[in-house]
DNA sequence: TTCATTATTCGATTGTTATCGAACAATAGA
DNA sequence: TCTATTGTTCGATAACAATCGAATAATGAA
């Protein structure tokens, strides 16, 4: 059975964080957690082929933004609110909101 | 008299915003011109060269974090919190608010 | 005009990343 | 045991980024 790193709560950095969510497709990704609840990698309809989910889900989850539970074949990922919240107050839910009022592509972030 | 580029407000974009701020040399900048209100580049004590220090403004402006005004031979740096402030609404503070809470170290590999 | 200050640009280097497809691994179900 | 499902890992590629030092530019002061 495997185990999968995820960061302590104290070990989750500032930087890390803002890196992993200033990417557009890693952004829907957690957006789309956020608003459906835990989801399994395939679930989420990302215009990425799955190795390439699978590197967005480990980004993610080596930055302490997602908790990633093996069910089965599936990883079962959710958002981990509590721990993001009680150590960068305010932050994830400040960028949630801004990503939901501002359609944001799902392009690059050097578009223009 | 030369003309700097800095988006629209509207055109700044949550994910170029985050990239920006995801890097600690910027951060440091930013968390120190919130601190001491508007600086020049020389005027903050950031361990890179002078060409890394301009290539980091340029970033934090094209992104829309600063706004840069030119006086004499220095560039004035200002955030521009309203801006943000208005289009994603305590984003800014939250980001600014956790650098502070928790210290997070500049890595870099030079001493100067 | 000459010099000092301040910052940008350029070229090079070194390293990172987003992406894909192919191969592989783990598991559940028949 | 065989097969389908679900993800991961690997190798390759192309693009981008952080950094430095040297050269350049713009300005203000002497």
């Amino acid at each position: 059975m495997k185990n999968l790193f995820h960061p302590d709560k104290d070990d989750i950095h500032l930087s890390s964080v803002l890196y992993a969510l200033s990417d557009p497709v890693r952004l829907f990704i957690v957006s789309e957690i956020r608003r459906l609840g835990e989801r399994s990698c395939g679930d989420i309809d990302v215009p990425v082929v799955k190795s390439t989910m699978s590197h967005h889900a480990r980004t993610l989850r080596e930055a302490g933004v997602l908790n990633v539970r093996i069910q089965g074949t599936q990883r079962m990922l959710t958002l981990r609110e509590d721990d993001l919240e009680s150590r960068f107050p305010g932050l994830l839910l400040s960028i949630l909101d801004a990503y939901d009022r501002n359609g944001e592509p799902i392009s690059s972030h050097t578009s223009e």
